[in-house]
Order: structure tokens, then C-alpha cells, then sequence
DNA sequence: ATTTGACCTCAAGGTTACTTGAGTTTCTAG
DNA sequence: CTAGAAACTCAAGTAACCTTGAGGTCAAAT
């Protein structure tokens, strides 16, 4: 581990496995944004990666947008006008950083809604389909198409009765 | 259409295309949701599908976990409980629905938390990697596996410019 | 100097959630 | 009764998001 020494010297550069390490993402993955060009970074004399400091918070701000079930393809748009080859500043942040904020409320206000619904529906035991809009919506449903679709990302555990595998 | 001249008839059985048309569920969709266990239909002689209605609620109610994000690994789980060759009981119903109803909780407390973090960071303009929680949630966010992670369902379109392909 | 662990590339495989297509059969309206 | 729409099965394909593996290189500690 490059870094282990100097944790905290602003200006060292981090090994895959220190980037890894720090944000939780497998070297993998990583690879896999750099192909989408989502990430980038410096190599050395051999070939290795190394990442500034800055790609950390790039890669945190992903897995916000990951958290909230962002595909990468928007988070490709949104971080197009992000520098790559020098550190952001706060400016250059919090532009992108209000695309996400905005996003989080939309998705905050379509589940309160759907909790209303949910509650007025089960509350009265009725569930009925011509009166229920949780279950009659109408709209734009049918419109989805295919591809997988999932977000357990929060990690909530559904059941929570540790009936769900660890997966793998 | 077998049902398009009973459309009210208490026990009529729904072909799959009516079925299709009401739940906005693609017929394919449906096959694979029957091979799953989700769903269930009786046959005719001829080997052709015939939903019970109640059948509709169930496919609606799956619906709905999907629009929570929830895999149907969980939505089998969940609809363990349910009875596949009678109407469930309201009860039954209940029962199954306050499961999402949870995780419809869990999930808005999720986002309104992320939403006061990253108004927090952003609005200070530090996204400090080390005063930010959201920059470093530290939990379980490492122990996410591989697979697709998505959630668009909700149709936010976060750039709100278009840019994003209406799919295939 | 050597060994061990970290890293590299590239291709292929895996998972979820479906869709598409081929070839055939069943239903229903005229 | 017959044509055309709708359904059936089964296999294979697609998309997003990665992981795994093979075969080889690099780097840091002994």
C-alpha cells in the first residue's frame, strides 16, 4: 500500500487498492468506470494506477448517485462537466451536487406519495382496484420497458427476519 | 378479448391479454412471473392461460414493489403468505402490504437523511471527506456484490434535458 | 536478489429482469 | 367453416453493472 505511510500528505497519490480500500469499491469497479470514463488516472512508470486525492470524493459523489439509483449513464452526464485532470472546485461540486439534490426530492416525494396511497389503501382493508390509485396508477406505467430494474441498494433487508442470503 | 363484453362480471377469467392491457404488464412479463412463482393462472383446454381477477391485485401489488425498487426475489418471499388458488383475504392482503409499506419507510427516512447530508456538505461548499457522512457512509457500502442496480422506474429524468434515449 | 503480494490487460462469465423470434396451436368473428 | 388474431413453448438475446480468470508484470520487504 502506497499511502500507508503518509495517510494524510496532500499531495500523495493513491494505488487502486488504496482508492479501493477508502471508498468500498472493489478494483474491479473501478476499472469498469475508468473504461466508462467516469474515472480516470495517472499511471506509472509500470503502468500502474495512481488516482489524486480528488477522485476519491469523484467516486463517493458516484455511489451517492449509485445510492439513489442513478444509472451510470446520468452520472456519466452529470460529471462530463466535472475537470478530470485537476482538483474541482467547490463551484464545480456543488453544480453537480444540486443535480443529485433534486433528484433525492423527486424520489423523496413519489415514495411519500406512494406511502399515502399504500396507507389510505391497506388502512381501510379495502385494496379495492377502481378506488386504489397505488394499484390503478394509470400512468405511464405500461409505458417502462425491459431491463433489470432493482435498488436494494439502501440495503434495507426487507423481511428482516435474515431469511435473505448474503448473497453469493 | 374474452372479457371485453363482461368487463364487470364478478368470476370472469381474464385471458392474458386482458390481463396485460390492465396491469400494463407486458405478456412476456407475465410468463416469466408465472415461471418465477410469482403468479399463477388456471388453463383452458386448450392450454391457454385464464387469470382469476384477484390474480390482477397480485400482479398490481408486485407492481408496486417494483416501483419501491424491490428485487422479486423479495416479492416471492413476500407473496409466500399468499394463497395462489383463492382470493386472499383482506387480512392476507394487509399482512403482505404493511411488508412494503416498511420498506417504503425505511427507504424515505433513507433518502430524507442523504437529503440533509448533502445539504449540508453542499451548501457549505466543503464536501470534506472528512467532517461529510455522506462522502463517507462507512456502512455496508462495501458489502454491495455485483449484479445490475437500477431505478429509474420512478421517471425522474434528472437532467430534465432529453438527452437521456427513450430506450432501445 | 528474490519472493510475495499488488497490479495489469483482455476476454468471458454472472445476475436480474425481461424481450424477441420461431414454429405451432387455439379462439373467435364473420 | 375459415381466416386472422391471440396464445403457447422453448431457446436465445439484451441491458446494466460488474466479477472472475488466465497469463503476465511491478514493487517493496526480507
Amino acid at each position: 500500500m502506497s499511502a500507508v505511510m503518509y495517510e494524510h500528505s496532500p499531495d500523495e497519490l493513491l494505488s487502486i487498492g488504496d482508492v479501493a480500500q477508502r471508498t468500498g469499491v472493489a478494483r474491479s469497479a473501478l476499472h469498469y468506470y475508468e473504461q466508462l470514463g467516469l474515472i480516470a488516472a495517472q499511471r506509472t512508470v509500470g503502468n500502474q494506477r495512481r488516482y489524486p486525492r480528488y477522485m476519491v470524493r469523484r467516486i463517493s459523489l458516484l455511489l451517492v448517485a449509485k445510492r439513489l439509483g442513478v444509472p451510470l449513464s446520468d452520472v456519466q452526464e452529470a460529471f462530463a462537466s466535472l475537470p478530470m485532470d485537476r482538483k474541482p472546485t467547490p463551484r464545480e461540486w456543488r453544480r453537480v451536487s444540486k443535480v443529485w439534490r433534486t433528484s433525492l426530492e423527486v424520489r423523496r416525494r413519489q415514495i411519500e406519495r406512494l406511502e399515502r396511497e399504500l396507507t389510505g389503501c391497506i388502512g381501510c382493508g379495502c385494496l379495492s382496484m377502481t378506488a386504489c390509485q397505488l394499484l390503478n396508477p394509470d400512468d405511464e406505467l405500461s409505458e417502462r420497458g425491459p431491463g433489470p430494474q432493482r435498488l436494494t441498494e439502501t440495503g434495507e433487508r426487507l423481511t428482516g427476519k435474515g431469511s435473505r442470503q448474503e448473497r453469493r
